[in-house]
DNA sequence: AAGTTGTCTAGTGAGTTGCTCAAGATTTGG
DNA sequence: CCAAATCTTGAGCAACTCACTAGACAACTT
């Protein structure tokens, strides 16, 4: 029941891409060294983000990445669900990647007892994480006054 | 961002023993056959909650296993941390086993945004998930009426 | 004593996680 | 146009976890 290093580095590293929102773009290693994040790992992880459209990048010498979206679009939930999938406990009460569970007995009469706890488990998570967007965080930076 | 197996199979084979609860015990194999459960995975998770002291077993040939807290008193929560480890979805916003994040940048200044976040979904679900107990499903009876 | 059950330890194959490497494509500076 | 710097793509890999299996052993009943 964790979320991976790919979420969480995924994150970390929007959280860098917010404070230059609207201005240079940031390249990899720099994310990386201050986010203390393998470069090449973090390489994937900003590919999958700008697949997914969150990020726009440029190559070259002066290539980098930069948010395309805002801030106040972004939540974590999205995020999440672009580097880990679904955010539901138990598959059967996913709602973006619904499957019936194979072996349980209840299933055929879908009277699964569980099935409730975890539905309501689900929308918890989804209620929260779908409601923190990344503007939340931008005021929190890592270097400043001193 | 997964439950287990062993937790899905624990929480049904303890759906069974609940409907035996105060009367006869029931064997691995009875269990296993009526949950599709291969019959040595579940023995293992039979252990363990016996360990953890919510089962009663006897060897032999009259033996097997029962219940020996109350329906009431046991919750899924509680389950699911015997059988899958702590519910927070990243360690260092568990209450049960907390550590602090290991690279984060964030973490030498206590100032992590995303902790907050983190640790709401902690809290929503062991809300939701230390509230729910087991006898709150026992009469939802797999094999009943007809 | 024999047979039936639970107990324990170890192992295993498949898949995932977290990460690395190398060969390309694209942009800019000179 | 060349070369350096950057992103892009894909493959590969060690370690781990998950779901499950196997087998020796201990204890209980008859």
């Amino acid at each position: 029941m964790k979320f991976s290093k790919k979420s969480e580095y995924g994150l970390r590293a929007l959280l860098e891409l917010c404070d230059t929102y609207g201005g240079r773009v940031l390249q990899r290693h720099e994310i990386a060294e201050r986010q203390n994040i393998p470069v090449e790992f973090l390489e994937q992880i900003l590919l999958a983000l700008k697949r997914a459209g969150l990020l726009a990048s440029r190559r070259g010498i002066r290539g980098g990445y930069a948010l395309i979206k805002s801030p106040d679009d972004i939540t974590l939930g999205q995020v999440i669900r672009i580097l880990d999938g679904p955010l539901a406990p138990i598959s059967c009460v996913s709602k973006t990647a619904y499957q019936k569970c194979a072996d349980c007995p209840y299933a055929a009469k879908a009277a699964c007892p569980l099935q409730q706890a975890m539905g309501e488990v689900r929308d918890a998570i989804a209620n929260i994480l779908d409601h923190y967007t990344l503007s939340r965080f931008a005021h929190t930076k890592l270097a400043e006054g001193s």
